[in-house]
DNA sequence: TTTCTTGCCGTAGAAAAACTAAGGCTATTA
DNA sequence: TAATAGCCTTAGTTTTTCTACGGCAAGAAA
């Protein structure tokens, strides 16, 4: 005979939303970041909703985890849950008339090419303070609080995504330099500079060219292509630029191209919204201000 | 340039649910008892709420709260998207083949009409074990996990409740004292016995005996039914006796009626459960078990 | 092979959140 | 006029959650 006193306990919600995140993600690391919190967070988190259930939710293979068969079953409807609760959320946010405007974008973005365009957008809505989180990836606009999302991608034909512009790129280095850049017969006759995470940009640009270059991931690499771009503009070797980030320092004259040939790397620079009923009523706005061309 | 270096939070995961239960019993307390917590807390959780939205959700008077424009707006996303949550908490509950079986009712119903049926049912399924959570209102089947509650109620017809039987009240007394009661001229010539939260079961009975009771509110108050059925059996008095509660009582001759006049308050002995999907598969076993008139 | 890298685990201590307890205030009920 | 019912606030405690960091195992690279 127990009589249990007290009601019995759910599991806690934030063991969900870990489980849920980790599910989605297949990862205990991509689920982390996505929360703002470590992976060992996480792994409590899923322990703990785990030893609630009475059963393990998730394989844990050395190289990474996969759900069990009770972990999958689980998954779409803590999926569906809380995509109903980021609704909910996003409808609280957008009762306040001022709230911050969140945009996400990469580091490069936010600082070659966004800056101009978001000075525009602040005099249009003085009211209105806009934050600029830079990540790597993309977030679940059906997940986390941003009004928009901009980053390279292969525009999928989405009524919620604008393609702004093409991703196009071709070599460039300092205008000092320039000269000397073409005249011999290896090309370019310079260091190459790279993004970290672009590694593979003058390989792409290399086959598209017909130019062969020799050893297309070597020289230098940056872990933010803007520092990159100040070390071309330095005179330190080529860069491959991607000539929605590089405008400003084409249109100055800081930076030349090395070469006539323009690679078209398929993808473009895409701007993401959330879908209609979580939108802020700017957001149209916005967007229309940030693919204005006509630019001083 | 305001460039933040943090993914945007939503508010706290437990502030929602606080909000959600505050909301849908447009009351702290009530949200307080079913989430298990004081009412400060959740007084403070819908303060963070508010703070985070900016805006005032409730609207605090002195005899109770009620919501405001913008917290009825939500409230009814709150709700839906804790529904799809609890849908994912029973799922996940009934993953494990031999959880807990919980079951939520009456103080007096716990003590006086199940233990019998239990045991039966513990026979039935020795590999499952039964928690019996003793509280005054019925739980929300929706939210919280409960197998199965058992309370006076008025029957609606849902398909989830099954009435097991009316329930009859009548007064009663110790037997050693029956043959005194009824030949003086007041009716009933002794004290009356009274379970706090069914006052006026005296009076009821008096109206439709056609019997008028000089002060049916008089006399001792338990604030458990079967103390008050002890103290009736130890002669302290007349009770007013629910027959499914007294019925071993009465069988074992410790309670004799004192009038022969039945009054059926309109309730009945109700049991409930969650909606069809969230069922554990003993359900309808047990219930057969509990319905089940042949006891020893 | 050996070494590097990636991703999860475990533990301990630190930080943050949540909860309780207790005293106050206001309006309704007796 | 008092008692009751609800909510509020504050302070202090308890519980939860998070981070930091060393470990381990498998696959990739040298």
């Amino acid at each position: 005979m127990s009589v249990a006193p007290k009601r019995p306990k759910g599991p806690p919600l934030n063991a969900m939303r870990a489980f849920e995140a980790a599910a989605r993600h297949v990862s205990f690391v991509a689920a982390a970041e996505e929360l703002n919190v470590t992976a060992g967070a996480i792994s409590q988190h899923i322990k703990t909703l785990e030893s609630w259930a009475g059963m393990p939710l998730f394989r844990r293979n050395a190289q990474g985890v996969d759900l069990t068969r009770a972990g999958q079953t689980l998954a779409a409807d803590f999926t569906a849950a809380f995509d109903r609760l980021a609704d909910a959320t996003y409808a609280l946010r957008n009762l306040k008339p001022n709230a911050d405007f969140h945009i996400a974008t990469l580091p490069s973005i936010a600082q070659l090419w966004l800056p101009k365009r978001l000075s525009r957008i602040r005099e249009r809505f003085p009211e209105i303070s806009f934050s600029v989180t830079a990540m790597e990836s993309p977030p679940s606009l059906a997940r986390e609080l941003f009004d928009l999302s901009i980053f390279f991608a292969t525009p999928d034909g989405s009524p919620d995504q604008i393609s702004i512009c093409r991703d196009e790129i071709l070599p460039v280095c300092a205008s000092s330099r320039a000269g000397l850049a073409t005249v011999q017969g290896a090309f370019p006759n310079m260091a190459l500079l790279h993004d970290q995470s672009w590694v593979s940009d003058w390989s792409i640009w290399a086959k598209t060219a017909g130019l062969p270059i020799p050893d297309p991931q070597s020289g230098a690499k940056f872990s933010l292509y803007s520092l990159a771009v100040e070390e071309a503009k330095a005179g330190a070797g080529a860069l491959m630029g991607h000539l929605c980030l590089i405008e400003d320092a084409l249109a100055s004259r800081a930076l030349t191209p090395l070469h006539d040939h323009i690679c078209d790397t398929g993808r473009a620079l895409v701007v993401q919204m959330p879908q209609a009923s979580r939108r802020r009523p700017e957001t149209e706005q916005v967007i229309t201000l940030l693919a204005d061309l006509s630019l001083p």
